[in-house]
DNA sequence: GTCTATATTTGGATAGAC
DNA sequence: GTCTATCCAAATATAGAC
């Protein structure tokens, strides 16, 4: 039987994120990932093999796609000739907002990244170094060159802020109350301009 | 028996702090910690009746002397005519360093706090805002002061900002590999002296 | 207060029929 | 690919002796 439109594997891996962001990786039991996806708890392990592989894709499912993103975003301000670091920031946040707004399932999933950071796990570090990394380091190259003033070190201490303050802002861990009258939406996209603005100023300091 | 000169109870709380903080509120089993704390098993429901009690406790016995360091070093600032927005960010920040520089686990403890964000949890929540939300407010108090060009709504948007960025760097979240030359304190003092910075920066912006 | 022993539940994983 | 049934390990919690 089959209650949605997307095959089990998709079913598997849109409900373990939501479950994960909730509960955690140790919190959320395959027994409620597979209820919540309308499969049988033993899809899981024929599909995946274990519930170490199955974080793991969930990871991949998305992160390939905001890698993508960013390095697009990127190499569009490295053409700019006269491109700021308001653009440059955008290019690294941005991405990250869209994901955080797909409709299904993205909030979650920046929800799980966050708490991907808070486990000090180091085979998830790994994983998630082998997808960032690259892409990072070409960020790190183009705010060398807009930001002279700044040397490799504090650059790196500083840009270590953002990706704080960013992976916090998108997770909604804060403590400004949504107001009723402003969607989840809307209340992301103020984060991700408030955020911009604010990195942009402390990137800059002397 | 008794290997440590700490009490049953305080030698739980030591170690469920720093298990915590590994392995997270799920991932760590009290037959973990009640071994790391060469108690017995049966102690932990003896002196604390429950995991969740004593999660909260966990967090209790920190915040009670964050909150009045934090309060202290504000009331001092609130005194001096001449105090600068650094030194209000300080006293918001160093005393959290502080914590986290404590031999006897703080450090965990910062990562126990990270973790608690993580968990979207009512109850933890509503726990934390009980003993963070008045000194908070008197922190918006100062700061408004300080920056009158910012309207309350975004001063909050901006101060959760800096709290996002503080709980990430006190918590190691970051991606800075710290030099095998350096000390995980120098480390941590590093980091808020550029969060300072960083923050003062951000805060000032137009 | 601390111990042993155990009740009870829940978890990940798999075997084997279909 | 999907199902039922089950194994086995690990978890929280408690009962009752000391």
């Amino acid at each position: 039987m089959n209650a949605s439109q997307f095959s089990t594997k998709q079913r598997i891996l849109g409900a373990a994120e939501v479950l994960f962001a909730r509960y955690g990786f140790a919190g959320a039991s395959l027994r409620q990932v597979t209820a919540a996806a309308n499969v049988n708890l033993a899809a899981v392990n024929y599909h995946f093999g274990s519930k170490e592989n199955l974080i793991e894709e969930v990871f991949r499912r998305r992160l390939d796609d905001l890698n993508a993103r960013r390095q697009a975003a990127l190499s569009k301000v490295e053409k700019r000739a006269d491109a700021t670091l308001e653009d440059a920031l955008d290019a690294f946040i941005r991405p990250a907002l869209q994901l955080s707004l797909d409709r299904s399932g993205g909030g979650a999933f920046m929800r799980v990244l966050a708490r991907a950071y808070a486990e000090h796990d180091d085979r998830l570090r790994r994983f998630l170094s082998d997808n960032y990394g690259h892409v990072l380091r070409e960020f790190v190259v183009v705010f060398h060159h807009m930001l002279p003033h700044l040397d490799k070190e504090e650059l790196y201490w500083r840009l270590d802020i953002v990706a704080g303050a960013l992976t916090y802002a998108m997770a909604d861990f804060g403590v400004i109350k949504r107001k009723s009258g402003i969607s989840e939406q809307s209340h992301r996209e103020r984060a991700a301009e408030h955020l911009v603005r604010f990195a942009a100023a402390g990137l800059r300091a002397p």
